[in-house]
DNA sequence: GCTATATTTCGCCATATGACGAAATATGCC
DNA sequence: GGCATATTTCGTCATATGGCGAAATATAGC
């Protein structure tokens, strides 16, 4: 359970606050289709690196998303609440109604391009737009 | 619709960025049972009209709330909203997770003595508080 | 242990936010 | 129109937030 449990008050808004933001949204929604890795999610968002870090972390102290090591890969998926079932996998509501997103949609699509590439080539791709600031 | 509406990602951060205060949230809660007079809401939440205000125009412009004029007194309640459904009086998932609050439950318990309460007195007993700066 | 890579944390900057009191606005009564 | 009351808006202050680059940390290969 998440640090705020003992107030749900403070839980909830926790909670909300985590969803209030654009990017931590996508995060989230890109997440549907499965378990993602930093690098791809960085890939998507075009953000730096440590922008996408700290969204993932509040979102998991926020308890939506749940984190899993694979050596130096870290991968991420969405949480399942059975106490806030609004979020998750088997929650239609929140989706749903941002699946007419046009940003939305183009996330899917780019992330489709993103999962066919290999990681390793990914992460050097970063690598290198990070060194040179060509962003 | 709400002004965010041409942008469903947009929208849902700020409908969430509303929901991610607890002045707010109990705001809401407070209005389940009906609409409510902003001098109630003022005395419930023991803040600055000021601030009650700041919230209860948030509430508004994210769609969570309507308001009524009737002569000086203004009433709010809770929109229902049909493509967000989780917020809203047929809407379980976001209240019953917080009955469990005890500082929920203390507002409704609160509430009850403010309802009871004739609303000139209750405006009197607000200015007094404010003009002799007791908080 | 050293080097490389992937990720996270830290510190900074610009902007946003929630509290307030004061001022402004809207309505009601005379 | 003047006064009173209810509510909203404005400006301020202290704190929080989202972006970044740099530094630190964790893991892997040699």
């Amino acid at each position: 359970m998440t640090k705020y449990a003992s107030d749900p008050l403070r839980a909830h808004a926790r909670l909300f606050a985590a969803l209030s933001d654009e990017t931590r949204l996508r995060l989230l929604l890109a997440l549907r289709g499965g378990e993602l890795c930093v690098c791809q999610l960085t890939a998507l968002l075009d953000l730096a690196p440590s922008t996408i870090s700290k969204h993932l972390s509040l979102l998991r102290d926020a308890g939506l998303v749940e984190a899993r090591k694979q050596g130096r890969w870290v991968y991420y998926r969405m949480a399942v609440r059975a106490d806030f079932p609004m979020v998750g996998q088997r929650a239609p509501g929140l989706f749903q109604s941002l699946d007419t997103s046009s940003r939305i949609r183009n996330d899917a699509r780019n992330l489709k391009k993103i999962c066919r590439e290999d990681m390793d080539d990914l992460c050097r791709r970063l690598a290198t737009r990070t060194t040179k600031g060509t962003r």
